[in-house]
DNA sequence: TGGTAATAGTTGAAAATGTAACTAACAACC
DNA sequence: GGTTGTTAGTTACATTTTCAACTATTACCA
């Protein structure tokens, strides 16, 4: 098994940041799916919730980048264990405003608590200057 | 919607790695996805097996850092597309060789092809330092 | 007005993934 | 040699995701 084309897969970045991505969730997965059940698409819309206090489905979308079906669902999923509020917009009855409830803060402010010593874990295998540079690559490989 | 937590997901590197690592993939996605309806986990296999020529599914589980059920299923379709064969080995029949036919090695040239300009494009956004510090941090970050 | 188009969000079926249990082949130890 | 353990790979089932079609509401415009 030795490397015979010329090709280097840990050269493609698609391919690498699909790498790095998924091998620096696994332990905070961990976390969100053992304490609460939750999935990716959920403690995504939970966080977004928690920093922007009011949003609707559509504001979520734009913002993490997920597609209207999976928003709906996490939504859907957060509200039956009791983490988020529905209220309809009154000037316009296709809106709908999501806010968390007591219950769903507290999950929030625990999640990220995880979160932020994650990270330190994560950036203690960098310096500060790659950190850096990482933030600002990654945010810009992000516009699509 | 305007941000009212300290926290910000943009600083997060799991979350902001999977944003980059899901936009910068799919302008690539469309191609293998299109031309050849394969998946991720196919074209990875694909690869694989252009790049190291001969591999078990248990070479490609530890280099792709695939779970075995993934490498296995996209070995089937693969087969099934004529792109790859197996071979037993005659010491230990637990073992399967997997080789790509030619037509396997033609649709890796193509994709091979789209990858190589698909990286273009993205490294146009960064500098060659960006690119450098990139590599090397993501390759750190993949170690688990 | 009324009729068409657009938008927010949901639902159902099909496809893909994850998990655990399974088969087949070999290894190791007595 | 036979029992037990290990390894490579597959299969079955539950969970998620995707895609397309759907409902309900508002916007546009003759």
């Amino acid at each position: 098994m030795t490397q015979k084309d010329d090709f280097d897969l840990r050269e493609f970045l698609p391919y690498l940041l699909n790498q790095a991505a998924e091998i620096s969730s696994q332990s905070f997965q961990r976390i969100y799916k053992g304490r609460y059940g939750m999935l990716r698409t959920e403690w995504r819309v939970l966080f977004h919730l928690a920093i922007y206090e009011r949003m609707t489905a559509k504001d979520i979308c734009e913002k993490a980048i997920m597609h209207k079906t999976k928003v709906s669902r996490a939504v859907q999923r957060l509200e039956q264990r009791r983490y988020l509020q529905r209220k309809p917009d009154e000037k316009d009855r296709r809106h709908e405003w999501l806010t968390l409830t007591s219950q769903g803060r507290a999950v929030y402010e625990d999640l990220r608590a995880h979160a932020q010593q994650h990270d330190q874990v994560l950036m203690q295998k960098l310096s500060t200057e790659e950190i850096t540079v990482l933030r600002r690559v990654l945010n810009a490989l992000s516009q699509p």
